[in-house]
DNA sequence: ATCCAGGTACCCA
DNA sequence: TGGGTACATGGA
């Protein structure tokens, strides 16, 4: 088959396809043989990477270029990040940092339809990755847009709501079938909420996510990180509480208890700690995180 | 078999 | 405001 052509410019590098569709921000992209196919604005997308060489079809070059952030440029922000982390401890390198970066060098926060984030991550609630995959292509396949050679879109809005809620259950949702069914009338039955948010200043679209059935702080900040590249949201889940707390302690020794930190004291040292784009520094510390934390060391 | 996973809603002090 | 608990399901 023939695909069309995309050279990543200087400025455009590091890129790497494979750790930015299987570092655990998008959950329908299916790799066959250095060949990924996943679903763009309900079309389906298939591309692979050849080093600088992009190859690809199912969009045009400007859809290819926004869904993958390619203009946002990697080696400024790393070295925002390492300016921050310089600045607060003067300590540098970040031995924890750089290693992620070691890890999951190219790794681009995409710019994923808010809705579609919004289901994945209500999903996504504890599970695991592969738990999530499983659930939002049952949904899919269920309610989705159906397209060409059996691929199926996430359902809109108003299939979830008008679908019997132990039908969503039977998708392997189990105890979240409600807060799909839920959020997705709220959405039904106000369509310009999502794209409204994305005007606001990062904490009034936090705390209308927030509103929202089955959506909490985690979940929030995986949408405004991921749907809206808001750079200060920052996810704490597991994984990240674990790096967090365990690379760097005194977090907890600072405030002089051996308490478990909260929700918004990792988030905030991180934000004090990375800067501006503690987000994407996230992401780069969930990427790694099977090199930053090994079974004998939980 | 047992533990755990990209958590949230709900209750109670 | 903060702490404890139930919740469905499946992967490892």
């Amino acid at each position: 088959m023939k695909m069309k052509k995309y050279t990543l410019q200087p400025s455009q590098m590091p890129f790497d396809l494979d750790i930015t569709l299987s570092c655990g921000q998008v959950f329908q992209w299916v790799r066959h043989e250095e060949i990924w196919t996943g679903i763009v604005k309900n079309s389906i997308i298939t591309i692979r990477q050849n080093g600088k060489t992009l190859e690809y079809d199912g969009c045009k070059e400007t859809d290819l270029i926004n869904y993958f952030n390619l203009n946002f440029e990697i080696e400024k922000v790393t070295e925002s990040i390492r300016n921050s982390i310089a600045q607060t401890t003067g300590t540098i390198p970040d031995l924890l940092f750089e290693t992620a970066l070691s890890v999951a060098q190219g790794l681009r926060i995409i710019r994923q339809d808010p809705w579609e984030c919004l289901v994945s991550f209500i999903c996504s609630q504890n599970s695991n990755i592969p738990a999530i995959t499983k659930r939002i292509n049952l949904l899919s396949q269920q309610y989705g847009n159906s397209l060409q050679d059996g691929w199926f879109g996430i359902p809109d809005p108003l299939s979830l709501t008008q679908a019997p809620v132990d039908k969503i259950r039977g998708c392997s949702t189990g105890y979240r079938a409600s807060y799909l069914t839920d959020t997705a009338s709220y959405i039904s039955e106000n369509p310009d909420f999502l794209s409204g948010l994305s005007v606001l200043e990062m904490k009034d679209a936090r705390i209308l996510l927030l509103n929202l059935s089955g959506v909490g702080p985690k979940v929030a900040d995986c949408v405004l990180l991921f749907a809206y590249n808001y750079y200060q949201a920052v996810p704490v889940d597991v994984w990240i509480r674990k790096i967090i707390t365990k690379g760097y302690p005194d977090l907890i020794f600072q405030a002089g208890s051996r308490k478990e930190p909260s929700y918004d004291q990792i988030a905030d040292y991180c934000r004090n700690y990375f800067g501006y784009y503690a987000g994407y520094a996230q992401q780069l510390l969930f990427a790694a995180r099977n090199s930053l934390i090994t079974k004998h060391n939980t």
